[in-house]
DNA sequence: TATGAATGAGCCTTCATTCAT
DNA sequence: AATGAATGAAGGCTCATTCAT
């Protein structure tokens, strides 16, 4: 009934705010997430044309949210890490001992990639592939620094303190990858694989 | 000197005589080497054509010798781990410690990755892509029988034994790896990554 | 200051009445001075959305004010044409002599073309496109009747009378073109190509 | 009978002076006449694949003779005043009297535009485009190094030697260009046209 | 009427593969 | 067997135009 006032309260919103009509925020998501199915499967040479398909947009759509393929790329790696990240923080809120901590953030590790095949096979081709930009690279270091510390404060008097860098920014995404592609390979062990990683992490940085 | 005239004569011959000239190998191992260089830097969409002319060959002869570019990438892998598989099983023999035998595996792997960079950034590119058979996967795994074997045999009675078999196949290849990529990303610590790496692998498999 | 108030309540009127808003004279005026610049610089190609840019409207307005883009190059020539011909028309007003006329003609042509090179350049483009319609060309030559007469009575007598078409028609504006291009290219030099030129003419039409 | 010694022949000297086979000259100047006649029609903005298709070889052959589309553009417009210059050079050899010797060039500039409309379109295109290089007009110029000293030959002690540079330059060419024009518009005027056209040149010009 | 997101045809260019020589 | 010109199917991106708001 008073369709109109809504009409006009619009419309003076616009105005006042300068406000153009917004991207649509599930098209740009749909977007990302038609390129992480595609990039996971047919890597980073999926086409344009096919996302925006899978995607349920027009070819040109595509290019008014993000002007370039690259720009897509980097954007897809950033959205992906920044969930991957988010599912971290949560996991080990408000648990003292320092190797449950650390347990946790595994586990989540790998649940997460688990969970996410799609998210992780993509995430991967985008690392090895050279379309990444060093300041995407530095966005996405960015956004694991509080877990980061929460790992560290955990291996702190557990493992040699030289060796943690080490540990943390190369081995333990690692071996959480290895762990995932394993469980991915033979899905009836994928809690074998889990407890076992986490073991030989543990077990092996102890000082 | 004269070397034009053999060339003509034999030119001469093989057209009266239609006799075939035999597959060079020195062109094929060309062929093989500037793939791998190309695919290390610019992934497997690396042209055929730039293939050819840093092999110092034509583009056409490029499919004499590999009928499509997916048979090259496909033998490129197999070649390069044939290569890999050769430098380990000469690494190890006539070693009785356990613990000695798996150790120099895993300083060979390691060091052959530091040695060849551009081996392991192409065999890195091509296991990611979506363009290595499941035969070609199957010919690999072949290569590493026997090296399988000496390491299950060094770790029997130290880890696990239902583990092993993870271990083996998804942990000791892939910490190399980490132990690879945190030496090129900073090369002055490889000596320290590359024991930190082993110690991590042997403590933590210890049962 | 109180001016959202009478937007809001011009907005909410032509609402309810569905009142038609007239289309602006001044953003039809920007859209066109925006177009002969982008024309001018990047010829006929340039984008609909930068001239809307450049104009200060949104991409769609630019096809509220000119149906087409043809519709909107067209528009822009008789507009910068009609600029030029009223130019012209005030120049020899009330001049007597002949010689004089055509002089102040003439002079009054490559003073303009010096004081609008984005417009002298635009037109330059769009009349070497296939983008003007026959029916273009008709209305600027209309706009051109009064001083094609002026020119026509003041050489008259002097040049062959068979000629004075080819002379006014082709000559007199190529000519012009020709001296402000020279001046373009070298400025210093101005006001001796603007004489040089009208001396050539004068000279080169007597009979 | 002897089809192999000239099949040996060829072989032989391919490999001595490592000669690829030639891309064919037809093939090339088919491009660019197909290149002209579009350019002519549709400007700078005819698609490769017409011209291609026009020129009868595959899209992707155009490339392999030029490398982008400017690069042909750029080559065209070599190629056409290439031509015209070569007509021009041949007009004026063995004539004595300075009049005569322009005139004849005169001539020969207005006779090659009617005779070669389509290369003096896409010509016309091509240099109000802003897709002709500055090493390109260079090219051009040089080419026509010759031809304007023969003209200023001409010209010297029958016009102001000041202006001589303005004369050749800008308002010979720019002159046979509108008499062309002139007779485009009307093709049965076009002896008038090119006579009305020199006499205004050379009176014009007279100190 | 004004807006700008949405559209898809069309453009230039690349590249794996073929084939005449 | 060796060559490299020829091919044409994609691919990434642009842009005039439409349309819901």
């Amino acid at each position: 009934m008073r369709a109109w006032m809504a009409y006009i309260t619009e419309q003076v919103l616009r105005h006042l705010y300068s406000m153009a009509r917004p991207l649509s925020v599930e098209k740009r998501e749909s977007i990302l997430a038609a390129a992480a199915e595609l990039v996971a499967s047919l890597g980073t040479s999926a086409p344009t044309a096919k996302i925006a398909a899978a995607a349920g947009v027009a070819e040109g759509t595509l290019f008014t949210y993000f002007p370039t393929k690259d720009e897509l790329l980097n954007e897809l790696l950033v959205e992906i890490e920044t969930e991957l990240a988010q599912a971290l923080l949560e996991s080990y809120r408000a648990i003292k001992s320092p190797r449950e901590r650390v347990q946790r953030v595994w586990e989540c590790l790998v649940e997460w990639g688990k969970a996410n095949p799609v998210q992780r096979k993509a995430m991967r081709q985008l690392k090895v592939s050279d379309r990444i930009s060093a300041k995407t690279t530095q966005r996405c270091n960015a956004l694991f620094g509080e877990i980061r510390a929460a790992i560290e404060s955990g291996l702190v008097g557990h493992a040699d303190a030289k060796r943690i860098p080490f540990y943390i920014d190369h081995v333990l995404m690692g071996l959480a990858d290895i762990a995932i592609e394993a469980t991915a390979a033979n899905p009836k062990n994928h809690k074998h694989h889990k407890e076992a990683g986490f073991d030989l992490f543990w077990r092996g940085v102890k000082a």
